[in-house]
DNA sequence: TTGTAAGCGTTATCAA
DNA sequence: TTGATAACGCTTACAA
């Protein structure tokens, strides 16, 4: 029914091998052979099994995307911009959203990645910090692009967003808008995206000497009702900080609840600011000052760079490393009152 | 390297048609036999190979994801909902998020299906309603199951959702809380859903004896600016409905911006409602009353009717057509003040 | 530069 | 109930 590689043959007169080369650009092949098989191939509209392909290469053309967050807006973006690589390529995505919790996790993935011989995997945060799956996927020979905040791994397997730089910015918003008495609701400390927001913050402040006591840094998990508790224990107190600034959207989100709650104004008496950019942060009232990763085009550059290994040494090309964030002031930050 | 269908076959002394009858669950296989070729595939740790299985068979275990809306959680939602019944019967999960505008769109849904040789296809709204889709696949052979808001296909192609009904306990709500002046903001109204959804509101209007004008309903295109406009030529006006209620959680967004920007206090002197219960409902102040779907549930069900439609008939498992949306009661309506 | 032949790991045909 | 043997559509030694 559907043409194959011996139809292309035949119609142009060359051995399969030969079709075969055309169809991999394999430089030894004459210019006007080459042509004549192009000819057939688009006339006839034939196009390689990716299957049969795969068998006798060991190559699937199918990459994966592991993740455990469930930040489904980031997700989205990551998947489209993903997708706009593959597309070009020939690539397809197959999704796999797990639970870095589990005690099977790292099986599951080397599982998932072995049933359908994956050409490679991008890996999301914050399961990208996880070091024993990328140890794991190294041993079993698996390619990998970690996206993350940190530059933990090699440039060939990890595109980092320099969350450290733009929480910077951050500081010396707030601190050019006259706050000085800031509360931070970090995430948890065991993720390096909290300890790098948080440390690019207090760094920048420096810089403006403006000192951050250890009471005003709460904890959060980086959920809503952790951020309700922390934007509790830094709002419901006489002496309150004049801004806050959360390691998310959602626990920003949360701290503007709280503020509402406590009849607090903002931005009049109060600042607000998050970090992601999701689609929260535009709609909420009033709108979140923020900020935004590169998200599309950090996996647009993860796709890049996986396909990159399959290429010989002299046809790679040169990705970068790292990408900036940037700062999106909207409404919930405003001038200091006091 | 790895273990093949060879080594098992040599290894239990048995021919390697017979491991894949074994292996394909045959009836046409002696009891010891079977018991033999398991131990064997249990001690090695034997798994198909899909390439070489697709490529005899053709078949992928690969299902496809087609979608346009941009609407992130819902898909997330999908995704995992689909990938819970997936992980149980060995496929994979590729996506395909595509733009339904675009007049290639229908062959480029053609190509992705084929090029991966995918054993069928899940379309979300709103381009499940695409009939020209639906028959082209059809055309092609290919499963496919809609996920819809109105039943438009056969109960083994479509999940619906029965949004008419759901808009119905909407508008009840609301005249319970006294309202009988109700701005609408809808939907295209060449989507079935946006009709449908404002055909049930309208119908339990009916039962109330409660009348809108035409003036009250404004067509809106289910993003946020569009749902700005029609808000404020709803709300800036003398003559204002007492309540808003919109097609989707992003349009209901947009009305709660314009109240505040209108210094309309709600719910005291508007109550507002959306569609969806996407993350921003639940995390807006005031907090949205809107309608949730089962969209998890839907795409299991979606998987499994793709799956049933490779069954033999009499293995076929009776699956639902239709599925119940509930309505979430939150802060953003309340009694009627006047 | 091109072709021949042997796989890749399954399933399908047909006979025993 | 079983098993040889031939596909499936492609890539890859190895020759020529």
């Amino acid at each position: 029914m559907s043409v194959t590689i011996n139809d292309v043959a035949r119609l142009s007169g060359v051995s399969k091998r030969t079709v075969s080369r055309v169809i991999n650009c394999s430089p030894a092949v004459g210019e006007a052979t080459r042509e004549r098989v192009l000819e057939i191939i688009k006339e006839t509209g034939f196009s390689p099994d990716k299957q049969a392909r795969g068998l006798a290469s060991s190559r699937s053309y199918l990459l994966g995307l592991i993740y455990d967050n469930p930040d489904a807006l980031y997700i989205d973006q990551v998947q489209r911009g993903a997708l706009s690589v593959c597309a070009e390529l020939g690539y397809e995505l197959v999704v796999h959203p797990g639970s870095s919790k589990h005690e099977d996790f790292i099986d599951d993935c080397l599982r998932f990645i072995s049933r359908s011989k994956l050409d490679g995997v991008i890996i999301l945060p914050p399961v990208s910090e996880n070091k024993a799956l990328a140890a794991a996927l190294r041993e079993a020979q698996c390619p990998y692009v970690r996206l993350a905040s940190v530059d933990l791994d090699d440039a060939d397997n990890i595109v980092v967003s320099d969350e450290r730089a733009a929480m910077r910015d951050m500081a010396s918003h707030l601190v050019e808008l006259g706050h000085t008495d800031i509360g931070f609701i970090s995430g948890p400390q065991h993720f390096r995206s909290s300890t790098e927001r948080l440390a690019g913050f207090l760094a920048e402040l420096q810089v403006y000497n403006v000192q951050l006591p250890d009471s005003r840094i709460v904890e959060g998990k980086n959920n809503y009702e952790s951020g309700l508790m922390c934007a509790q224990t830094l709002l419901d107190t006489p002496n309150r900080p004049t801004a806050i600034v959360a390691n998310n959207d959602e626990m920003a989100a949360a701290a503007l609840r709280v503020a509402s709650n406590l009849n607090i104004k903002v931005p009049d008496e109060l600042s607000v600011a998050g970090f992601d950019d999701n689609i929260l942060a535009s709609r909420i009232i009033p709108s979140l000052t923020t900020i935004r990763r590169p998200v599309y085009n950090m996996a647009c550059l993860a796709v890049q760079k996986l396909i990159n290994k399959s290429r010989a040494t002299k046809e790679k090309l040169p990705l970068q490393k790292t990408v900036t964030p940037t700062l999106v002031k909207r409404e919930s930050t405003g001038q200091c009152s006091e």
